[in-house]
RNA sequence: GCGCCCGUAGCUCAGUGGAUAGAGUGUUGGCCUCCGAAGCCAAAGGUCGCGCGUUCGACUCGCGCCGGGCGCGCCA
């Protein structure tokens, strides 16, 4: 019977050993074993013959009849023909058919699960957005694939860790912090004009309005003090904001401390919920802070020195990247001291490769594209293997409403925020829609579109398909075990011989999704599932008058049923019984 | 200017080097006495941006153009 459980992999076993008689001196031949697009050529073909026709010079159905004569005998296959232009064709049994619904009985949960990751530990780091301020509709499609694509690599077989990194050090965070500090300070009256290139949005005086009610005038200061010796915003905007915070840090003293982690832990925490509502969860919030508290920037950057890679110019010290292939050198080290972004993400990269992960995938908008060398750069410097890290770039998402593209930036405060989206189109809509597109491609979210109540959402496609399903078994009566006892071979109509294809293909595809870090090939394959099921719904009655054949019908829409629920839950997906 | 991504039906998009390029939506016409019509069936709709190359075979790979998006800071 192990032959049955994955013809696909029997076939290419049948056909190689076919090769050592008709090509024994060809070692590294590669061919493929794959489904036809047409059933009427059968259930699986193999290209092996038009591959050897070069290094064998022969004629490509002459071989194929070769190799068709040595093929093992197999219970498995009924029919060989060769078509086309030398295409073996393989038509396999009935009970080679319909294993896949024993397996799916079987396996459950787990149905579609495989060992292609071999349990090796790969780690995806996704959104790790900058938390001051809410998620906008960008970060959740970085949430949507990310998560998705995490849980597509958990069921291939890969031991996944799902990490987030916390920008809680630097410049942004300081920004946020006395933004958050001059609103507190307008609601005493005091007038210290609040600059343009401050945090906007409301949830600033938000936090404000909260720190006044626990703490009073506690970190009121005079408007005279907060400016004193800034330079004013229409000679440079960026250092009178970086006065203000120098002022801020010197008039506040440990209160600055107290006001920074308080709003960084409002917006962290506020970030975190969202995600946790949207159903995406991480398993470790890596602080960039502690990089520098552990030592390990310098560290690295120490590392980077010793190895020859860093030099000073103009006061600065800068990392050699051209030499790995980048356009232009980086500064690591400002003129002023301060350690760059890039100098804590050199480190947090090191340590993230010390943690001994066999793949380390970051999940980037194509905006850091730009990024990507730099980085790979500092890592083979490090003297560390730059091909373990994948960089899966997401493209934009833009959000259209009205027909027309809504502007989004966090810091004028006109963004569209993730929790606003889904609260707009649900959860469920929302998780789909993001992972409808190949990452690569732009995506367009239409607001309207996807609020209409809408017959054009694919997910209501597939959840349709399932709750139907559902509601047969319901009328049906009957308790799943007795589905084992089922007499498969009496499916093998078109419907039947369809659904059997694509569900024997779950596996597959998700081992596809998890290679090519592609988790829409999975949304696709349900709607592809979905649409076969609908057919074969409309086409006809499971619950027959004949006891048998109800059975057999039934066992197949099970199997359905549970490619369906594995399937959603990977991309996020409820699976609802009723709708 | 350089780099990355995209270009496939009117529109939005799939398509591990294979046989006659597919969905959804829109248009037109059908299907509920029957397990849920949020469904199904059918018709119509294509120089796969253009050119050259590699290959037995190219929407797919390579090179060059054309068009669109994004990026090229001692910002993050």
């Amino acid at each position: 019977m192990s032959d049955f459980q994955d013809p696909k992999a029997h076939l290419f076993a049948l056909v190689q050993t076919a090769l050592t008689s008709v090509a024994p001196d060809l070692t590294d031949l590669t061919f493929v074993i794959e489904r036809p697009k047409q059933a009427a050529h059968g259930d699986y073909a193999c290209n092996v013959a038009m591959q050897l026709t070069r290094s064998l010079r022969r004629n490509p159905r002459e071989l194929a009849q070769a190799i068709v004569a040595a093929l093992p005998e197999s219970t498995c296959v009924i029919k060989t023909e060769i078509a086309g232009a030398g295409f073996i064709n393989f038509f396999l049994s009935s009970a080679a058919r319909t294993q896949v619904v024993k397996l799916a009985q079987e396996q459950g949960e787990r149905f579609g699960r495989s060992e292609y990751g071999a349990r090796k530990k790969v780690q995806v780091e996704f959104v790790s957005a900058n938390p001051t301020g809410p998620l906008h509709v960008g970060h959740g499609r970085g949430a949507a694939y990310g998560a998705s694509l995490a849980a597509v690599l958990d069921f291939a077989g890969y031991k996944v860790q799902r990490e987030y990194y916390v920008n809680d050090a630097g410049r942004q965070m300081d920004i946020l912090a006395v933004s958050t500090w001059l609103r507190y300070l307008e609601q005493f009256g005091i007038d210290v004009p609040f600059p343009k290139n401050c945090y906007q949005g409301d949830y600033v005086r938000e936090m404000a309005r909260q720190i006044k009610e626990s703490h009073g005038d506690r970190y009121v200061h005079q408007p005279w003090t907060v400016l004193e010796g800034v330079k004013s915003a229409e000679e440079d905007v960026e250092e009178h904001l970086d006065g203000l915070i120098a002022n801020a840090k010197k008039l506040l003293e440990d209160d600055w401390h107290y006001i920074h982690n308080f709003a960084l832990n409002e917006q962290l925490g506020d970030g975190r919920n969202d995600l946790a509502e949207f159903g995406v969860h991480f398993d470790n919030w890596y602080s960039e802070k502690s990089l520098y508290d552990s030592g390990l920037v310098e560290r690295a950057m120490d590392q980077l020195e010793a190895n020859g890679h860093i030099y000073l110019q103009d006061g600065a010290k800068w990392f050699r990247s051209t030499h790995f292939g980048d356009e232009k050198d980086r500064v690591v080290q400002r003129e002023n001291g301060l350690f760059t972004y890039f100098a804590s993400d050199i480190a947090y990269h090191q340590n993230k490769f010390e943690r001994g992960f066999h793949k380390v995938i970051n999940v980037w908008g194509a905006d850091h594209h730009g990024y990507i060398p730099r980085v790979k750069g500092a890592l083979t410097a490090l003297n560390m293997d730059p091909e373990k890290l994948d960089i899966a770039l997401v493209q934009f998402a833009n959000l259209i409403r009205d027909g027309k593209q809504v502007s989004m930036s966090t810091r004028s405060g006109e963004f569209v925020t993730l929790r606003e989206l889904r609260a707009e189109v649900g959860n469920d809509a929302a998780r789909f829609f993001y992972v409808l597109r190949k990452s690569e491609q732009h995506l367009d979210f239409d607001l309207d579109l996807a609020k209409s109540q809408s017959n054009d959402n694919p997910v209501y496609y597939i959840q349709y398909a399932h709750a139907r399903i559902c509601r047969v078994q319901e009328e049906w009566g009957g308790v799943r075990a007795d589905l084992a006892g089922a007499n498969l071979d009496l499916l093998g109509n078109e419907h039947e011989t369809a659904i059997l294809r694509r569900l024997s293909d779950f596996s597959e595809t998700i081992e596809n999704a998890a290679r090519e870090y592609a988790p829409h090939l999975v949304a696709f394959y349900l709607k592809d599932l979905a649409a076969e099921f609908h057919s074969y719904y409309n086409a006809e009655r499971f619950l027959v008058d004949d006891a048998e054949l109800t059975l057999a019908r039934i066992a197949l829409i099970d199997a359905v049923r549970q490619a369906m629920v594995n399937g959603l839950a990977l991309l996020g997906v409820s699976a609802p019984e009723k709708m």
